[in-house]
DNA sequence: GCCTTGACGAGAA
DNA sequence: GTTCTCGCCAAGG
């Protein structure tokens, strides 16, 4: 018999893995995406069980900064894969190559 | 069973 | 720009 919890991680972690190199999630599109709207907190509870390394650090607040204290380690850390992957920061908010940043571009490619 | 806690979100003052 | 308030929902004490 599963746990509530147990379907939900696999659902997040799941969606994770599917963000573009280069391209963020806010927590609540992460939830909604996954199927589980207004599940904005548990995504973050979500991730700190997964079993195998994320690209947690593509998920960031819904106003663009991290969810972390900017004094932090782990907020450290996570600036620094950003930048890894061609993400930069802007007054603490993160800055994608495509300020629309629609995934639909992003999977789909720019139109000509 | 109640209260607090979160890697949250959104709106108001 | 900041700080507050409220809504959200599972987990832990």
């Amino acid at each position: 018999m599963t746990k509530f919890r147990d379907s939900f991680d696999i659902k997040i972690w799941a969606t994770v893995k599917s963000i573009p190199a280069g391209q963020v999630m806010g927590y609540g599109q992460v939830a909604s995406v996954a199927g589980f709207p207004r599940y904005s907190r548990m995504v973050a509870a979500a991730m700190g069980r997964s079993p195998e390394p994320l690209p947690w650090y593509r998920v960031v607040k819904s106003d663009r900064t991290l969810a972390f204290k900017p004094d932090s380690d782990p907020y450290r850390e996570q600036a620094k894969l950003l930048k890894k992957e061609g993400i930069l920061f802007e007054s603490n908010k993160v800055v994608t190559v495509d300020p629309d940043d629609s995934l639909d571009k992003v999977l789909w490619g720019p139109i000509d």
